[in-house]
DNA sequence: GTATTTTTATGATATAAGTCAGATACACCA
DNA sequence: TGGTGTATCTGACTTATATCATAAAAATAC
């Protein structure tokens, strides 16, 4: 798969992947590419929209904000992820902020491109309101741990999606390396919470830790941790 | 579940507001009616899909269990919203369960159907979509609410929500009485401090209590309790 | 290569919210 | 009409998780 050297394949995104092939010179000429490193914003909560990015490579978090100091992790996205669509809907501003994590290249289309692309392309439409169905499964599943399932769970719940998303690397260790903080924010809890529970984790050999890498040592009980007694 | 005779009158759900008239045949032929009483289910949660449903009449519950004995409520469904959305994904079966609170006439699509007239009817595909965007944008607000709003802002959250959504009868009085068992399952806490947490706003002349039903008595206040301090 | 900030680590303490147990009121229906 | 279940109320007690404080280690900057 050769990149191109601005960053974008044409085949990665969804929006290339989808769209009728009358409709590439468009998309061609109206993307937009950036280059961004680490910390850095693509937007912050209560910015207006002004349209919908999609990740070429680097990670990136997606986050609400509670006060100054808490904040929950609603999304990590990788490369082909798209960021931005929550801003689609009746609010005109981003609900969440999207940070950068490691240095990352996106593919930019403008709100009013990206929805003519959608009228456009029924196919890219589809898998758009799919993948909001699929987003709303999950978050709504994510929902009730938060209400019912203690810390433990939660953090054996968010491990075994990490791994089913980033995948492993050659240690075996899941592929993506998040702060102990960012793994609290995701989970719901604070910093020191996730810090003992994760010393459970390791004290009963079910996960094994390397520096910040985290690898699953036995997913059988892990996932046992995720059900309701 | 018992066939309705009425029938829906074409034009209150979306799939009858939003398909090119020459799509109505189909749905007249298509469309099944249903009356169902307070404490009939719609479907289950891990039930295979079989269709959605837009209700006519009635108020019906949607929601996630844990174990036996929790839930937590996702979302009160009222005339005119469509239920079994949720089951549209990759999975094949119903994440969550639906429960009749008030006597409700529906009318159902299998979803073979409805798949169908989303693809030949591009509004209706489009307003679907903007529709789980919203769902999303709300269901991760909670989501934040519930790991870092305590609970007595969550009941603000709440009151205030329900307030919107279902109005107010002619006492001012939120028009939707449910008990507070299920408040509480809505919010993600216990009957217990659920109950506390009322009689708190009820001493500060937040809230007043009428039986069951509730009237928000200091709007302002009530939505201050929803900030981040 | 040292300074300074950020992340990791760990114990002590506080508290919000859950659990348990029981009483009272209310609704339904046989 | 009474009876049986379901919803509401209330206090005493427990516990999971947050908060606070502080130090070591690691990363980053200067």
């Amino acid at each position: 798969m050769k990149k191109d050297k601005q960053g974008c394949d044409l085949q990665t995104c969804l929006v290339c992947k989808l769209c009728v092939k009358e409709w590439k010179p468009a998309i061609t000429h109206e993307r937009k590419n950036f280059a961004l490193k680490k910390g850095a914003e693509l937007f912050k909560e209560g910015d207006p929209v002004n349209g919908v990015y999609f990740l070429h490579t680097g990670k990136v978090k997606v986050h609400k904000h509670w006060g100054e100091e808490k904040e929950l992790i609603v999304r990590f996205a990788k490369a082909g992820d798209i960021v931005g669509h929550r801003g689609i809907g009746t609010e005109l501003v981003y609900p969440v902020t999207a940070t950068v994590l490691e240095a990352a290249t996106v593919c930019f289309f403008e709100l009013e491109f990206f929805q003519a692309s959608l009228k456009v392309n029924q196919d890219l439409m589809y898998e758009m309101m799919m993948f909001y169905a699929r987003e709303l499964q999950e978050s709504e599943k994510r929902m009730r741990n938060l209400a019912h399932m203690p810390v433990k769970g939660r953090i054996a719940y968010a491990l075994l999606a990490l791994r089913d998303k980033f995948g492993r690397n050659e240690g075996g260790f899941i592929d993506f390396s998040l702060s102990r903080q960012d793994l609290a924010s995701y989970i719901g809890a604070t910093y020191e919470t996730t810090f003992r529970m994760l010393n459970e984790l390791i004290q009963e050999n079910l996960i094994i830790l390397s520096g910040k890498d985290i690898a699953i040592a036995n997913e059988e009980k892990l996932r046992q941790l995720t059900l309701a007694g």
